[in-house]
DNA sequence: ATGGTAGATACTCTA
């Protein structure tokens, strides 16, 4: 089972893009954050077309997630459980091949200290409750998405030079390594011991170019989809593209 | 310390 998470910064801008990779990786599974747009607008028949089926997630201009799969889905469940109608659309979740999605696009934060920063506080102990509440970490579970952290400094570009800022914080970083507590292993750096290896760069500042970047894309596996990866890679190439994202897909094949 | 770019929307906010 192949699974990918890409912040698409724009489900309509990047359709193209996206259909071209789905064409060339056949991945299983890909989880989408930043669609962008509103569930009326999701592009669920050109997706069809290319033989995936669609749960999303969205709202207008912010946020939205969306789980694009070629096997069926299940038991899906969106947002946080009781929830309000003008909350944020950050969370989706779906049950395929026994295999349990949780895909999430974390808040950004804006600056450490700010008002959003403590939303991004609060949203990653929600987190925590609803995965410890609702979820077997024995069985087999993935937790992906956009978490908006570098969990160690060995995944950003310059630790020295922002430290303690967004990102990277103590704060953000220790209520996300909670989460992995329940049972979660970061699967890229289970099979890839390599510093510097970024799924996101800012579009300012030429920073990909610069190779500026941050590992703030994740997947996620409880032990027995962890005991099951068998490969992991960003894919960069897309990166690199005419009107690009700014961040790369990661994918994660298990066995 | 600041600003740089991109996307959606509507003349600004978010990242």
């Amino acid at each position: 089972m192949i699974i990918t998470t890409w912040n698409v910064n724009s489900i309509s801008v990047r359709l193209p893009h996206l259909i071209e990779w789905l064409k060339q990786h056949k991945p299983n599974v890909v989880c989408l954050q930043e669609t962008k747009t509103v569930d009326e607008k999701f592009p669920e028949q050109e997706l069809a077309e290319a033989g995936y089926s669609c749960e999303f997630f969205g709202e207008r201009s912010y946020n939205g997630v969306a789980i694009l799969s070629d096997r069926p889905m299940i038991n899906v469940h969106k947002g946080f459980v009781g929830d309000g109608p003008t909350e944020a659309k950050r969370l989706i979740e779906a049950e395929i091949d026994s295999t349990y999605i949780i895909n999430v696009y974390i808040p950004n934060g804006s600056h450490v200290g700010s008002p959003k920063y403590e939303v991004k506080l609060s949203w990653l102990q929600k987190l925590r409750d609803h995965i410890n509440s609702r979820h077997d970490l024995s069985k087999r579970i993935i937790l992906c998405g956009d978490f908006n952290i570098a969990p160690d400094d060995e995944d950003c570009y310059n630790p020295e030079q922002i430290k303690g800022t967004i990102m990277v914080s103590e704060p953000e970083r220790s209520r996300i390594e909670e989460v992995r507590n329940l049972g979660f292993t970061d699967v890229f750096r289970l099979l890839n011991k390599e510093a510097g290896q970024f799924t996101w760069w800012d579009y300012r500042m030429g920073a990909f170019r610069r190779n500026m970047g941050y590992r703030i894309d994740h997947i996620w596996g409880s032990q027995c989809m962890a005991d099951a990866s068998k490969s992991v890679w960003i894919d960069k190439a897309t990166r690199k593209l005419e009107r690009p994202s700014d961040h790369a897909p990661l994918v994660a094949e298990f066995n």
